[in-house]
DNA sequence: CTTCTATTGTACCGATCGGTCACCACGATA
DNA sequence: TATCGTGGTGACCGATCGGTACAATAGAAG
């Protein structure tokens, strides 16, 4: 679906053959873009804090556009790939909640700034990008509906609407704003707050 | 505390008069700001969809950043005073929530390039201005909070950790990503959701 | 008719924007 | 030695940035 397109011969057989320069760069500019917005950061400043020349920054990226593109994905699908997995070791549905509720704040927690760029950010994405950004985002909502309609059909969980869902989530995603990254136990502890909330709502 | 600077119209009490341009040009420049956001919209873009020449706009404002604090703080304003009414007025907890549920939903619709810019673009601000913006925020939150605590001593509610309350405003702030003023929903119907999500997790 | 104030258009400022360019340093290989 | 791929430099491009200067306009008052 996501096609990376990093550089010429980069990673095209090995999935971890991003070069470690790229990588900072990405971290760097993250945290520039949670700080000061997308549009409020110019390529001299991301140049400047990765200690790179311009020329040599534009050697490991294509456009700055590339590098939103890249922040506001990664995460994103590894929340996906993650949500997959609980999904289908977690049978209970009230635990899946759970689990789902733990990755997600922690997740968010360890990767603030990204998380920050994602939800924040997208409007700053060109047409064709922010549709698979928000295709992205749909496609971990569904993950969570899947969830509550498990437990519909198990009779544990009661009907919610897509808006009630949405809002459960904006509940999560909102937290990039108050947030302070103290460490995962933290964020765990979040998690499990926030599960209650949610199986306060969706239980029979 | 935080009411000096010019309010769209004057019907909430306010005595200064806004000249009928300088209204124009905040709305105008909210709608482009939540589009592109503020870093990314130009000067010379207000410019053009507002008709004004450069000369013309900046006698009516003093600078951009001035628009993007007269547009964070007016509703925001209006949703702290329309909130402090409404719990001088309920008195009952649960209908109080209720009643905030639903102002605040229809708020966040009704002005919804407003409040974008008000919940996404606070970074823009510097920091004076910024302090002062999370200072209403943080108003706001205080009135939700002391409504809960009247549940909470009247024995309705029982203890609601901070955290949660934060992750609960959230589920109604992070709502201008998905919201369709025109939706399938109107905002009270969805405010009256959000208010039975609140409940059934603060209820005794 | 002046004279004033309120409002507007236009040219312009220095700075910065994202991005490209020719060129270069160096290690590996032949 | 010569060649090549990888990574880096810094000047430079046209466009646009937020903001200012100033003359021109309009309308009411005198």
């Amino acid at each position: 679906m996501n096609e990376q397109m990093t550089r010429p011969q980069a990673d095209k057989g090995d999935g971890r053959k991003v070069s470690p320069t790229r990588l900072k760069v990405l971290q760097v500019a993250a945290n520039l873009f949670a700080d000061r917005g997308y549009s409020g950061v110019g390529v001299n400043e991301i140049s400047e804090a990765t200690g790179l020349g311009r020329g040599a920054l534009y050697y490991h990226i294509s456009s700055k556009e590339d590098l939103l593109y890249d922040i506001t994905t990664a995460y994103m699908s590894d929340l996906i790939t993650d949500g997959r997995a609980i999904a289908d070791a977690e049978t209970d549905p009230v635990e899946r909640v759970r689990a789902l509720s733990r990755a997600l704040m922690m997740t968010i927690s360890e990767h603030l700034s990204e998380m920050t760029v994602c939800f924040r950010e997208l409007h700053a994405l060109t047409d064709e990008r922010r549709r698979a950004v928000t295709g992205l985002h749909s496609d971990y909502q569904a993950i969570w509906a899947m969830a509550l309609a498990d437990g519909l059909t198990k009779g544990v969980f009661k009907p919610t609407p897509s808006v009630v869902l949405k809002g459960l989530l904006g509940m999560y995603f909102y937290s990039f704003l108050w947030l302070t990254p103290r460490g995962p136990q933290n964020a765990a502890d979040i998690g499990n707050a926030f599960a209650d909330v949610v199986l306060n709502s969706v239980r029979k």
